[in-house]
DNA sequence: TGTCCTTAGGACCAAGTAGTCCTATTCTTC
DNA sequence: GAAGAATAGGACTACTTGGTCCTAAGGACA
């Protein structure tokens, strides 16, 4: 029952990812997804716009499986977690060849300018991983120097991810992704404490 | 004759930034300028594409003179001229009100979409700010840590600023920006050697 | 056997849109 | 004052697209 569902919902996201969610149809879609007609379609989804909203629900799902798992693992660090997470975030775009989605894509900005629901709910996207990792830092804000602000820093580490994995689309080279990273982490690093860093 | 030219230049950019390309009609476009008809606007444009096509470029133009003029200002230090650069990025996105604009904004994505041509454009932008920053960099590597790779540490600040803006944008608080400015300035000033940087 | 969900397929509508064409009037500029 | 460009305005075509509606066959399950 939700099987063919998962195809429609699949078939779309590769659609928009390649051509973006204005560029697709709903015919597109129903031909990706082998779907009979119209009605078909229409069976499972009330408008194009809700299949949009699940869309880009369900690849937040995806990442966060990942990432959240990853922010969470209790058999890590705190510090050593967001180290790793920044690294997944990096494989995941590389193992998708540039052509990832999520809030750490395009697609997102795209959605989010023609219609204010997406915008608000990528918004939202951006503000959970915020959180998470300002929550994971404020964990061991003893670790680190005192004028650190948690959330500050967790902005910081979500806008250049995010900055990052855009640049490495548009200039069709994923590796510089690693470049990135490593700075990255390296300033996290900056902001553990002196006497404790080594 | 330019001048009707520009207005509608000015017009097309501002509703493109609103609704973004698709969702933006020739007819938007004809009541915003304020002109007559079809005929009216077909006299200046060979079609709505030319006219994304040169929205575009104008907006390209504009913010990679911008960008690139202050990181050649001869009056100032080179580090310093980075971080000129940086303020500037989150003045130009606070002084729009967050809305749009960005050479990485909603026009800018969505045509890299789906045309190639723009895909390229956004992809100089990147590389001719990157480039001049990391040989900005490069001129003062004397005062700089051993370790520091100027083209690494440019790529770094540009997928920064990149980020901090789309998420400023989903987000509507241009605030958060200055934090990641001030971020920035301070991990680039870590760079520079301990015996020098007092 | 009967019921309900799923698949099929197509007709159709309403709306919006890019672009063409044609005719006039006004404004510039030489 | 004549020529050409700019402005005005509207009719009209061709096409795409989201969405509705209707009918009917196949499958699952009680």
């Amino acid at each position: 029952m939700t099987q063919k569902r998962i195809q429609i919902l699949d078939a779309a996201a590769e659609l928009i990812a390649d051509k973006g969610f204005v560029h697709t149809s709903v015919d597109d879609v129903i031909a990706r997804a082998g779907l009979s007609g119209k009605s078909h379609f229409y069976h499972y989804f009330k408008s194009k716009e809700s299949l949009g909203h699940e869309v880009l629900a369900r690849q937040f799902d995806v990442l966060a499986e990942r990432g959240l798992a990853i922010l969470r693992e209790p058999t890590l660090e705190p510090l050593e977690r967001v180290n790793v997470f920044i690294d997944s975030v990096v494989a995941l775009q590389a193992e998708r060849g540039g052509r990832s989605s999520s809030p750490f894509g395009a697609l997102a900005t795209e959605m989010a300018a023609m219609d204010e629901g997406f915008r608000v709910r990528i918004a939202r996207v951006f503000r959970s991983w915020t959180e998470e990792i300002a929550g994971l830092l404020g964990q061991v804000k003893d670790q680190l120097e005192e004028d650190t602000d948690p959330l500050r820093l967790a902005r910081f580490i979500v806008a250049t991810l995010e900055g990052a994995t855009t640049m490495a689309r548009m200039k069709r080279d994923v590796s510089l992704m690693h470049g990135v990273a490593t700075d990255l982490k390296r300033f996290v690093a900056g902001h553990v404490r002196r006497s404790l860093s080594t």
